[in-house]
DNA sequence: ATGGTAGATAGC
DNA sequence: GAATGCTATCTACCAT
């Protein structure tokens, strides 16, 4: 089964309604697509022929109707619908409640938008089309807000990506609960031991254990389909910065090696499969580099530098040679903090309690300005983002990522840090979305499906007998996803072949 | 009993 | 003048 997406366009026609994507599933060479009311139809040529008969905006989103029952026989969330992403790309930009985590879409619907809309339990194909119609009038009166914004870009790429998510939600993730059960009992085992040794106060190899069985020793029980697959809930669009959240469960907080050895091991590849794991090399610094701009940034990459040793070099006087593991990990909290907006008293608590350094305020002040020194692009971004509340009449400003995202504050409410980051922490967002939106689309071709997105981590399943060519192909697609939105600074994916997790 | 928040801790 | 950011989940606690 294959699933495209398909921007209709009609250049011809003037400029295209706005707002208007159509997700059509191919489902054995048969194209099943919905709209509005009772519009169904079944060929890509009638899609086109309905829409341009309309004045936009529109509706939207079809699905194999095989895959809409299969969602509704594991009471999976809903598809979404045009008129409830449109609301919550707004409300981040101009203002208002936020809904998140789980249940995020069916409190959008009854406490904004006054519908009973998309009910959990969407057993038949007609309610979804009755609950299409209704988004139809909402997008109606949303859409000229959504153009005024310039966020006709940020809807058409959250429907683009749709596919992709509802797939890896389906798909889930081999998890070996043997394995995991045996992990379950060491910690319980550690954890009794503890609280009879030392019942005064808890030290934190306690408190991690007891986080660990709280909040992950029932996994294996709640989360693990009879197909040995644990499946979790992908949200596109609940943040703010455009990151995805996740829940029930949260597999973007699965405890690494160094926390919790053995557990990320648990999540395997499939009989014959191998995993393809791969992420971004310091995404945010390049993603920073470009939308500052900061050329002298962009330059370290550019050269191949690593900006980390480069930091802790300008900090010390050492040549990059000789800086210290230590020393480089430091330097790469300087390196996030201080891109970030981070002061110097901060900095000189992080600096002791972390790492037993003690500085004077004039040291931790030097620290800083020998940062924004070296990279005066970033120095006059921080100076441009201070002065934003200043520097309007309005009672509202934005940032915005590249795409046009938004995120507004009121002058009140100005956060300078957080309008640091989020044009930052979004565009690096989006552009691993629109590397999504490609592997979708291309790794089909290679049996290889995406399983699993975790920021700037990607996994993916694919036969072992060509895993490292699927290997090639996300490195290539992640790193062009990239590039769409840092065309100056060049992109590193490191990726690795391995049977699970915690190998990679 | 139910519901909301603060702080700690897991991830990036 | 100063200011790292975005999340989810669990426990403890307080208010209704």
């Amino acid at each position: 089964m294959g699933v495209r997406s398909a921007h209709v366009e009609d250049a011809a026609a003037g400029p295209p309604p706005l707002a208007v994507v159509c997700v059509v599933a191919l489902l054995e060479g048969e194209p099943h697509a919905w709209l509005f009311e009772d519009a169904a139809l079944t060929s890509l040529e009638e899609l086109q022929t309905a829409w341009s008969g309309s004045d936009g905006p529109y509706v939207v989103f079809g699905h194999a109707q095989a895959e809409l029952r299969g969602m509704a026989a594991r009471s999976w969330e809903p598809p979404r619908v045009g008129c409830v992403m449109t609301a919550q790309i707004l409300l981040a930009a101009e203002g208002g409640p936020r809904f998140r985590g789980r249940g995020w879409l069916e409190q959008l619907a009854a406490e904004l938008l006054d519908v009973e809309l998309l009910s959990p339990m969407c057993t038949e194909f007609d309610a979804l089309a009755r609950e299409a119609s209704v988004s139809l009038e909402l997008m109606r009166r949303m859409t000229p807000q959504l153009r005024r914004a310039g966020l006709v870009p940020t809807f058409e790429m959250e429907c683009s990506l749709l596919p992709s998510v509802l797939d890896m939600e389906r798909r889930g993730i081999r998890f070996d609960r043997e394995a995991f059960t045996v992990l379950v009992r060491g910690w319980q085992e550690a954890h009794d031991e503890l609280t009879l040794a030392d019942a005064e106060d808890a030290p934190p190899r306690l408190r991690r254990l007891k986080k660990l069985l709280s909040t992950y020793a029932h996994w294996g029980d709640t989360f693990v389909g009879d197909d040995g697959r644990i499946r979790c809930h992908l949200h596109p669009m609940t943040t703010d910065s455009g990151r995805f959240s996740c829940t029930d469960p949260n597999l973007q907080q699965v405890p690494s090696t160094h926390t919790a050895p053995g557990f990320r091991a648990c999540f395997r590849a499939s009989p014959g499969h191998r995993l393809i794991v791969a992420d971004y090399a310091q995404v945010e610094l390049r993603v920073a580099a470009q939308v500052a701009p900061c050329d002298a940034m962009r330059r370290v990459f550019v050269e191949g530098r690593d900006p980390h040793r480069t930091t802790a070099a300008t900090l010390t006087g050492k040549s990059e040679h000789d800086i210290t593991d230590r020393e480089r990990k430091l330097a790469k909290a300087i390196n996030f903090g201080f891109l970030f907006g981070m002061g110097p008293r901060r900095f000189q608590s992080y600096a002791e309690a972390s790492y037993g350094l003690e500085l004077d305020p004039a040291q931790a002040r030097e620290a800083r300005d020998a940062f924004l020194r070296t990279y005066p692009g970033v120095h006059a971004w921080h100076q441009r983002t201070a002065a934003l509340p200043r520097d309007t009449n309005d009672e509202r400003v934005h940032v915005a990522t590249r795409l046009g995202r938004r995120r507004g504050f009121d002058i009140a409410d100005f956060s300078f840090t957080t309008a640091l980051n989020i044009p930052v922490q979004g565009t690096a967002a989006e552009g691993f979305k629109l590397a999504m939106m490609r592997l979708h689309t291309r790794l089909p071709a290679l049996e290889a499906r995406g399983l699993l997105c975790v920021h700037d981590e990607y996994i993916a399943e694919a036969p072992a007998a060509h895993a490292e060519q699927v290997r090639e192909r996300v490195v290539e697609e992640m790193t062009a996803g990239m590039r769409a939105v840092t065309p100056d600074v060049p992109i590193e994916v490191e990726a690795t072949v391995c049977d699970n997790w915690e190998e990679a």
